[in-house]
DNA sequence: ATGAAAGCGCTAACAG
DNA sequence: CTGTTAGCGCTTTCAT
């Protein structure tokens, strides 16, 4: 039987190593593996043909031999909202960040939500938000795949691991605070409401409000898709109220839209928080650094792309079943500048 | 010979799919890849057992296979003034929605300039910046990888692809732009000049004071890494300066900082432009919803984005070899409300 | 502790 | 037009 001669490919494989090492494949895959039982000797000269050749294992060799991936694939609807403030590129540095550390693939997935996703190849999923992408998420778990989603809740499904902020509570603390501080006439600036998170802040703030016997009213809430254009709309209108009538706080769902209510404000010649209290939500940097330092809810934006990671990396290495996780994480309201006692 | 039988493995293979279709893998093989020789009959029967059994053939095996991989690798340097403005969401979105269209993976590398990349599996890479990974690059290069550079030409490497957008001219213009308004006490806050963006600009700022002889003037600028914070106490050192001195026009690195001068300027209790002219840099939409709308620099990032993409897609695809593509991308001038006409 | 050999699922000559 | 067969590069029994 003849062996054919190789062709001189560019790829050095591991049987290259294997020759220059003076061991067999197997040897070398032993050594790449960390697995113990390799003679120290053996384990140097692998190394060494290693080094000499530069070799790196082919992770489809791999992953075909194995049937593992180590691809963590982060699914974000490509929705408007989605991309507005400083949301999607805190998750996507620390998902990206710990993904790295971890030595997992971050595979990006900016879908329609109704686009089919190519399920094969991704060891483990991570959902950012479900925003109609509910079918995708089904085909997800019906394939096995380990997956989470994340800013998203699942109160309905005990089935599936999710990590998300408490964004009602956060909301109703924030209104709390304003309550606190003497004010009734508080308006709400919502964010996008087909975002679970949004819709959380709302209900937030009206529980507030109902515990504390404050009338609910349909033209103190302004809904927008979290954009600065409509954040600036929605300002306007509510200082154009009538003086009776106007709003002594508001509570914003995001800090840029509330950097934009204040900038409105002081636009109109008045002054925060003078003539006008305002909360934000997040705790974006860029809120320190106005006139006004912006009172707002922290949210553990990195605490939750992170443990998302985390989670999802146990689950790809299953030593032992694991239960489902569903957590919850709490806010921090965080007492800065903007909202005064109202001396009624 | 004994044919072991197939332990009922959840993956369903290509093998599945022949055996219910009544053809052989290789006739499978030719339906997945669209290879016109089949016979429509089979072809149609292939594809219902598809259907019916749900098969998504294996991208490992594929790769393993064929040697090519459709994974583009977008590189980002973990540094800090990346992840500032929305630069990096722009680009981010740019490429994403591009490769999902393209049905390209995007693999996302947050990498410190240093760290090892793991290029196999990429079949093509996009540097976003080059800060301190030129080593990277050099790797890339020599593994044969295709690879595209954007975000930073590359002036004396006629061997690499780029694109960027031309800052140095876009600079000028709007720099130009303030003196033919009659401005001669022009500052210039600038961005992370480590980045050949900030770099550029601060260049075309000389260049254009050069040009039209005025004094350049250390103390009129102020470096920034590109954050607000810093751009607030820039503006706030440049509008402390005694009245003689002070600069009647600005030209902002980006517009995130523009706006951050803006507030400044407001908070003092001037206006712009009546006080302060301003040109930015960006057209980032959060220009438009200020009090008085920032002229700006509008810089094609959706474009340098998903050319990008297409051109490394070419790259991966070789038809035939192509020539090395290196492409400014011009900017344009969005002339807003936030310079006034000096009537020295 | 080590190696031979049998796959992992697919593609690509090569025959027919 | 279709099927046979030999890999792609690695992991993993199973002997030794």
């Amino acid at each position: 039987m003849v062996r054919i001669k190789k062709s001189p490919s560019k790829t050095v494989s591991i049987e290259d190593v294997a020759r220059l090492a003076g061991v067999s494949i197997t040897t070398v895959s032993r050594v790449i593996n960390k697995l113990p039982t390799v003679k120290e000797k053996h384990r140097k000269s692998v190394l060494e043909a290693v080094k000499q050749l530069n070799f790196q294992p082919s992770v489809f060799a791999q992953r075909l031999a194995t049937g593992r991936s180590n691809v963590v694939a982060l699914v974000i609807p490509r929705y408007e909202g989605v991309f507005y403030s400083f949301y999607a590129l805190e998750l996507i540095r620390g998902i990206g960040t710990l993904c790295e550390a971890l030595k997992l693939d971050l595979l990006l997935h900016l879908t329609d939500s109704h686009s089919v996703l190519n399920l094969k190849g991704a060891g483990g999923i991570i959902f950012s938000d479900i925003i109609g992408n509910q079918r995708q998420l089904e085909d997800v778990l019906s394939a096995g795949i380990p997956c989470v989603v994340i800013n998203h809740y699942l109160e309905d499904r005990d089935d599936i691991n999710c990590i998300a902020v408490d964004n009602r509570s956060g909301a109703e603390e924030a209104v709390n605070y304003l309550i606190s501080l003497g004010h009734k006439k508080i308006a709400h600036i919502t964010g996008d409401v087909v975002t679970q998170a949004a819709a959380w802040r709302f209900e937030g703030y009206q529980r507030a409000l109902k515990k504390h016997n404050i009338e609910f009213r349909e033209d103190y809430v302004f809904k927008t898709n979290y954009s600065r254009g409509q954040a600036r709309q929605a300002s306007e209108n509510l200082i154009g109220m009538p003086d009776l009538e106007r709003p002594t706080a508001v509570f914003v769902a995001s800090d840029s839209m509330a950097l934009e209510v204040m900038a409105v404000v002081r636009e109109r010649g008045k002054e925060v928080p003078r003539d006008l209290s305002i909360v934000g939500f997040d705790d974006n940097p860029s809120g320190l650094y106005g006139p006004v330092a912006l009172t707002t809810v922290r949210q553990p934006l990195i605490k939750m792309a992170e443990e998302s990671v985390k989670l999802l990396n146990t689950l790809m290495n299953p030593k032992d079943k694991l239960k489902v996780s569903r957590i919850l994480l709490p806010t921090e309201l965080v007492i800065r500048e903007s909202c005064r006692t109202l001396s009624s």
